[in-house]
DNA sequence: ACGTTTGTGGGTAAAAGTGGGTAGATTTCC
DNA sequence: GGAAATCTACCCACTTTTACCCACAAACGT
């Protein structure tokens, strides 16, 4: 065994086959406390891929989001927009899962996904996104070593 | 299992048929609680959409509504608008409810309807009006990231 | 090297979604 | 008051989608 706690690390690169199904890495599986039943949520992440998050962060997420207010109008809409692409997915006996066909178009996933390590939680990409993000970011290297800084001070 | 313990998420899309019918995803319907017998209380929504409780959330507003003052008209008259539109549907074999026509005419519904998970209850929306909605908010960007901030704290 | 695990493909039975028929109840109208 | 019209719950039929299973090849560990 040489998984890191129960924390979800590293990176793995698929394909999507016909049916619109991504294998979750093995690694991964094992890091996912039993608890949760083989089934993670996926949503749409603030960047542009999945995220999966096991079911059980997921309800801490809920509980936040149903002590919002009910009155404002923002925060019924943030909720809203939060839930509607929600979604359970529990992986079958080959340890894959159906991605919705909306949150695959959100993603820009056409054959390849890239699976993320997020230690709490789980992203997937498309290949040449997450390029584009290491492109988009290389030139702020002095806030990301503040950033390192801060983490090791 | 594939449900997100009982509470209602993601977004699905569906026709209303000649008989005024709407589908409950089915996974919405394996979140509602058995002791709820397959009925839903639809109501006018705080947004323009019709919203479902499960009778058990419904029982929870009662309470609180009938513990409000009864001398006073304001609210009486908030009493009675929160009830007047409320009523109790219950799916049938197929798992479809028929929306009453007037909370049809609330939200706008034509031939399409979209039905939208928000944990503790349904929202029904016409399409048109959910992606307004989207354009209302988009560029209040900012005060939804200290929403975020708050939760994610 | 060989048994085991992992990743990928595909077949099939069950479930979900959709449309429409019908009988009993309710309402309407004369 | 009673017949006609409407409504509504329930049923059946059909299509599409999904979940579940088996199979196999490549990779891995010992």
């Amino acid at each position: 065994m040489d998984l890191i706690g129960n924390s979800f690390t590293g990176s793995y690169h698929y394909t999507i086959d016909a049916k619109g199904r991504v294998n979750i890495p093995a690694k991964m599986r094992k890091a996912l406390n039993p608890v949760n039943d083989r089934t993670f949520v996926a949503t749409r992440g603030s960047d542009p891929c999945i995220i999966l998050y096991p079911v059980e962060v997921w309800r801490q997420i809920e509980e936040k989001l149903i002590n919002l207010s009910k009155r404002r109008a923002l925060h019924r809409y943030y909720t809203r927009n939060f839930v509607r692409h929600a979604e359970a997915l529990q992986y079958d006996q080959q340890g894959r899962v159906a991605l919705p066909a909306g949150l695959i178009r959100y993603a820009g996933i056409e054959k390849d996904a890239e699976i993320v390590g997020m230690i709490d939680h789980i992203e997937i990409w498309e290949p040449g996104r997450l390029e584009e993000c290491d492109r988009q970011y290389e030139d702020r290297q002095d806030e990301l070593d503040s950033i390192s800084d801060e983490i090791f001070a």
